[in-house]
DNA sequence: TCTATTATTATACATTTGTATAATTTAAGC
DNA sequence: GCTTAAATTATACAAATGTATAATAATAGA
């Protein structure tokens, strides 16, 4: 067929009326996000986006051009978004005791983190692009999570200037995997990986490791 | 156009002669695994596949009934290939000290792992998908990772049976992280992630975390 | 109010890609 | 040797998908 769902759409063709307050821009790129987060790039599909935003797919072209276009506004809405979890969640820790902080972050992770998954999925989706823009995004989310470990460093600990690189990746593996395996993790442990209570164990297991380490030797 | 590079294939059409001692099946597998690792399953196309594989379209068809069974048998191919791997690197170790033991998988790693990191790369793709052949092939591998962790275990620490399963999980993110973020990481740092000064740096990082943690507490 | 512009849908087009079938060449079994 | 089956390419088909254009409706500005 060459139809798809005889396009029933919410408006009718023509500019809407004033009093129409929602932004088919923004309702795109949610939809965009959204998609790549739950498949992949790999299922990111102009006509599904548009469906799922309730407009046409002309306006797709229209907006953004093209779907380059729309990747990279959804790239971008992403970067921004993260950003603002992260602030959210490390932002104006005290550093009192590490055992203290390690609490106060799990529960600002569940606050913070859990609802807004999906800007991580997507993020970890667009890490393992090889393109120029997905470097540029993860050159960003590299600093963040450098400033973070630095911060940790000169508080409490002594890691060597060459090993320091690697420490900032180590977290960074450790907090895209969950998000990037979470099908498997799901499927072995029989619940959702970001459920709060799963959030609060793998947390205490990653603490435990960074801090004191996995095997004592 | 519509032909695609006018199909200048090394055999004709018809059965081979009987001194071809060549599979043809085995290098479209070969194929499909380096295009996956390459670039993920988005890009994974049985045309590219066959003319990589220096073959016609048809024999994808004819050896493995389409694109979900060249699929299924690349996969079975990539178990098979990790788990020898896996017994290459951590089958036989004596387990006496720990830095000793680290750096001896840290060396047999760089020979075993470094040249075969396709396997790992298209494991780590396989990961990713939501699909019941990716959850079989996952839970085999989380079950050799399991075993490894459980030795370790066994010999020099003290996990809570709780934290068992994550601490299996946190092995796995750090062992799939710098596969499937490798763009990022020779972006960042300028080499590649597989080079064997790199795997050396990362392992040192990583086993610095395991035995006594990245922060002091 | 008239015109230009913007937001929006509808439709058409071309490429890519998986699938299906037909044709050809050689090997294998009787 | 003749027939059947296997391996292989070539070609055709259909669906999905990104792109392009045309049409319509409402706002905005002169």
């Amino acid at each position: 067929m060459s139809d798809d769902l005889k396009s029933s759409h919410a408006r009718s063709a023509g500019r809407p009326k004033a009093d129409d307050q929602s932004d088919r821009a923004s309702d795109l790129i949610e939809s965009a996000i959204e998609m790549v987060a739950e498949g992949g790039f790999e299922t990111l599909n102009m006509r599904q986006v548009a469906l799922r935003a309730g407009v046409s797919l002309g306006l797709v072209r229209h907006y953004f051009g093209g779907k380059a276009g729309l990747i990279s506004a959804s790239n971008a809405a992403v970067e921004r978004k993260v950003a603002a979890i992260f602030a959210a969640v490390f932002g104006d820790s005290r550093l009192e005791s590490a055992d203290q902080q390690v609490e106060e972050m799990t529960e600002r992770l569940i606050a913070e983190v859990s609802p807004k998954i999906i800007y991580f999925k997507y993020l970890g989706q667009l890490a393992m692009r090889n393109d120029k823009e997905a470097a540029d995004s993860f050159a960003v989310y590299f600093s963040t999570v450098q400033a973070f470990v630095a911060r940790l460093d000169k508080t409490q600990s002594a890691l060597e200037s060459r090993d320091r690189t690697w420490a900032v990746f180590q977290f960074i593996f450790l907090q895209l995997g969950p998000v990037l395996l979470e099908p498997q993790i799901a499927n072995i442990l029989g619940r959702g990986a970001f459920e709060p209570e799963m959030i609060r164990a793998r947390v205490k297991s990653m603490s435990r490791m960074l801090t004191s380490g996995l095997l004592s030797a």
